[in-house]
DNA sequence: TGTAAAGTGGACTAAAAAGTCCTATTAATC
DNA sequence: GATTAATAGGACTTTTTAGTCCACTTTACA
């Protein structure tokens, strides 16, 4: 389910679905490098060399757009995320899970922060439909990490009393504001101690 | 210390500074409920009631504008922290702490997220100066946390051992992050299980 | 293979935005 | 109280942005 097609039922062909995978892709770096409010349609048109009939085509307006860009933002997310937790049930797997995010946070010094993060909070509070899709989107991605935990528990590395959701919350929290932070700060180290923080307390519930 | 000052060593006299004071506090309402790119200079203009040359005799465009309101609004909340936190000596105290803070987040079911976490998000990567004032504001923050932390170690209620920066950093990271997930669902309730996380690990290093 | 609908290019309009400028008051200082 | 500079009002210009429109091309499919 998608948030964003403007014409609905209409008939798409493969052209057409080309050309509006190349607006969503443009529009997605350039809203993640500059920001949202800043990334003009001219932007877009011009770094994905398509004319503005055609963006008007398949979107209704730059709302619409970046309900789209959200959607495939999410998509990507959830797949990667998908990828690197859908399997883990291990402390090790978790830590490495968190290894591979700093590291790769830590290319661009920290900046731009996460990009679901950096949309929820440039977009939630101007349009409620945006704010529900990644509402949705942080759910998904935090069962993904409720599922580690819950394998962890299952394994035994955490205590049955243990409230799975919670935790998954607070780790979800940790990322979210340490991605923030080292946005803030252009340097990762925030973000690794944030997460750091929440893993060892995920840690010690074993050890109480 | 600011950095928003268009015109630095010029005269200012009383009427003067109320206009400009005028002209900040109304910017921060609006960037705040808006957000920094949706809020235009008529919008700051028609809400403080002021002309726009006085606008643009106090500041030397938005940019700047944007800055004091960066002041503005970190010194507000240095305030509050330092009033809050100043003298916390106790996990009830650090508790009744964040109770304030989620009862006020409450009042508009997570909307809006924190005041100067919206704005870092939304304006690090496009004004370094800017990035550069809220990074030193978390800083400040942080060391507030700290603080507490440290006189918490010093009465016995946290092990000599404990890293309190990290401890602080992994804090303020879960309390960003927990009102940002808030402003996305519209709903407290993820930050007040973030923060709650990351007091319990602060409280569960005492029982190790 | 004809035709209807999808897709495309780009000039054009309208609105909103930032930023300038000139004139008139008001306040401080000698 | 004269004079200098700050403060204020608001019309004006320029630039940017969103959004419209129409002529033309390509694609699907009956």
């Amino acid at each position: 389910m998608t948030t964003a097609d403007s014409h609905n039922g209409r008939r798409l062909t493969a052209r057409g679905a080309k050309t509006r995978a190349r607006i969503v892709a443009a529009a997605t770096d350039l809203m993640y490098i500059k920001g949202v409010g800043a990334t003009t349609l001219d932007d877009v048109l011009a770094a994905s060399g398509v004319s503005k009939s055609q963006l008007y085509h398949h979107f209704d307006g730059k709302d619409a757009l970046v309900r789209a860009v959200i959607d495939h933002v999410g998509e990507r997310v959830i797949e990667r995320e998908r990828a690197a937790l859908g399997h883990v049930s291990t402390i090790r797997g978790l830590r490495r899970w968190r290894d591979a995010l700093v590291q790769n946070n830590a290319l661009r010094h920290g900046a731009y922060g996460c990009a679901l993060g950096s949309l929820a909070s440039e977009v939630s509070d101007h349009d409620a439909l945006a704010r529900q899709a990644l509402s949705r989107l942080f759910t998904e991605w935090q069962e993904l990490l409720a599922g580690v935990l819950r394998r962890l528990q299952d394994g035994g590395a955490l205590p049955p009393e243990a409230s799975i959701d919670q935790l998954a919350t607070g780790l979800m929290a940790a990322l979210q504001g340490g991605y923030m932070l080292a946005q803030t700060a252009h340097d990762v180290t925030p973000m690794a101690t944030a997460i750091d923080m929440a893993l060892a307390h995920i840690e010690s519930l074993s050890k109480g």
